[in-house]
DNA sequence: GTGAAAGCGCTAACAG
DNA sequence: CTGTTAGCGCTTTCAC
């Protein structure tokens, strides 16, 4: 009998197995199994559906890891997520992302290994691990130890939402500068002179990119951004409402008659912010997130926001991903995805969207 | 030079290139480094001291592959979800979930491997999975062909919101009877006698223990349960919606008063149903939802709702897997967590909820 | 065409 | 107390 216990896993049918059975070797029952007739070998037409019978018979099934010892591929990649606790139950964008790689990951036939970062937990302590082929990279900020150490021994990855950077890395972004520029530019359309950017602080790699749309937007309208315009909050609900606060706390004569939020949570704090007050938005406030995602359509009012393909992100990162695994490495490596903006009601401008709507994803 | 490319991949340090940097063997390295001094074999101060020196200064990270092939065990737990697109990207419980799950898992320095099923590559699909050594299956049927391998061949695993399952399989349930009594009895005590409710239908565990729960307390509140007061919708907005949709088709008398929804994205689509009939809530329809994720604070009106610990659930699966693995199995092997009733707006019961609410999880 | 043999990097017996 | 040896299950030269 073949199946024993070994420590406390019932052994399964090895290829050893098959090939007795099969009365053939080891090697040939592999070249057979594993379809690629390795070197100058060739097995006959006899012999294989020996082979593919008692395999069959046996219910043989090839052990994932003995094969990437040998084979130092092993099938998997991985994602790591720097994002924590309430961020991630609340915030589309993280489980939108995952959705991408995933569904991109299986159609390629990789399996995914998660890897989530928390307080007390960062990226800087994770090693690269040796059981994935490659990573996505979900980090913030472009000077993570991980991403590093990625560069130095030049381990397959790419990184999404992060800063260009210098090869081989890849990346996956949205034209976040595009973004800030069509927020500002909606605002500014409709009349806007004073417009505020709550933005989510030089940590975060796309905050830059938002902040100089912004800039420019207004300054091509001969709009002077004075600091006061310029006010950091943060990339969830809570600095949002803060940030926001603070500044209705200023004469009312220096109060902003639009805001550019870094993001739809961000906006949900800030429109929290202004309901305190016992003041309302559009009328009082005119508001614009990012990201669109549906979280957009569960304030009140619903948000116009600037739209990130981001599904698609996720999706882009693990076929590049995969392509440079399997050694065609992409030709683009720095894709920047399109934004657009959706107009929702916090603006005040006509709405494009339908009064029953559900977001489909 | 003991680095060199094999395939695509720099060959790391090994446990030999550190046995022989410390002139001692392979064997005494790999008890020092792993920390066990495995079976009768005791390592000297001195070498222990040179082992560690090289393989810190070699900068030594053991394979954890290679570990996996000798050991049979890989440190990896694997975590089953079933659950597609829209469905997990607008639903938190999937993702509060997962951070559960996770965030346990991570305590116990286990990795986590993730299979996501969608349409057309389902559980069915899986084979089990060598490279995990235990299994978190967040399958909603108790017959999904994963979850009978895993029990025919003894893999560890433990179903979550899945109906009780024979041994070997452990099991972790909320209280879905409990809710479904709580659920409708708020509701009866409010004066409700017409009380409908919106099920999910038979394909999911969940379903009938919550469905029960609510028939029991109809029965006890002296109510009969009309056949015309059971209506399938599903667990997600849209079922939700045409079903309700179907219900206001009838006659108003048949109406019913109240509603029992599912789940909260069951309910977000009866709401708006309603409302596109030009009623509302709770004027003129009370509506309890179930799971009380923060989904249900953006609903207008926010939906009073049967609080399910999802999160503790999922830590809990993980850390009775992690149990098991380890060959301590756990006394509770089919747990059944409380719920509780959170109150807010959408039955016309004075709130508990303060007007300015951050949910945080 | 085919099979024997040498590893991949590590652990766990077993002698010394 | 230590080192040698034998695999874990698979792939892949390389002789036959």
């Amino acid at each position: 009998m073949n199946r024993f216990i070994s420590g406390r896993r019932k052994m399964r049918v090895t290829l050893k197995d098959v090939a007795r059975e099969a009365e053939t070797s080891v090697a040939a029952a592999s070249a057979t199994l594993s379809g690629k007739p390795s070197g100058n070998m060739r097995i006959s037409e006899a012999t294989r559906q020996r082979v593919i019978e008692v395999a069959a018979r046996l219910g043989y099934v090839p052990n994932p890891i003995a094969r990437s010892l040998t084979t130092g591929r092993t099938g998997v990649l991985g994602l790591v997520f720097p994002y924590v606790d309430a961020f991630v139950d609340r915030n589309p964008f993280c489980s939108m992302l995952m959705n991408g790689v995933f569904t991109e990951a299986i159609q390629d036939s990789y399996n995914m290994m998660l890897y989530t970062v928390r307080d007390g937990f960062w990226a800087g302590k994770h090693k690269i691990d040796p059981r994935v082929d490659g990573l996505v990279l979900a980090l913030p900020a472009s000077d993570e130890p991980l991403l590093l150490r990625c560069r130095e021994s030049s381990f397959p990855c790419v990184a999404i939402v992060c800063a260009p950077q210098p090869d081989p890395v890849m990346t996956v972004n949205a034209d976040d500068y595009q973004g800030g520029l069509l927020a500002t530019k909606h605002l500014l359309d409709l009349g806007h002179k004073r417009i505020m950017m709550l933005h989510g602080g030089d940590l975060v790699s796309t905050n830059q990119p938002r902040l100089d749309g912004y800039r420019k937007a207004m300054q091509d309208a001969g709009m002077q951004v004075t600091p006061d315009l310029v006010v950091r909050a943060g990339f969830d609900w809570r600095p949002g409402f803060e940030a926001m606060t603070t500044v209705l706390e200023r004469p009312q004569s220096e109060w902003p008659t639009a805001i550019f939020a870094v993001n739809d949570l961000c906006a949900a704090g800030a429109i929290r912010a202004i309901k305190a007050k016992g003041l309302s938005v559009p009328e009082d406030f005119a508001i614009v997130g990012f990201d669109d995602t549906w979280f957009s359509t569960t304030t009140q009012p619903m948000l116009t926001s600037v739209r990130m393909p981001i599904k698609e992100m996720g999706a882009l990162a693990a076929r590049m991903l995969a392509s440079e695994v399997n050694g065609k490495p992409p030709t683009e490596r720095h894709p920047v995805l399109p934004v657009s903006l959706t107009i929702r009601n916090s603006c005040g401008a006509s709405t494009q969207v339908p009064a029953l709507e559900f977001p489909e994803s």
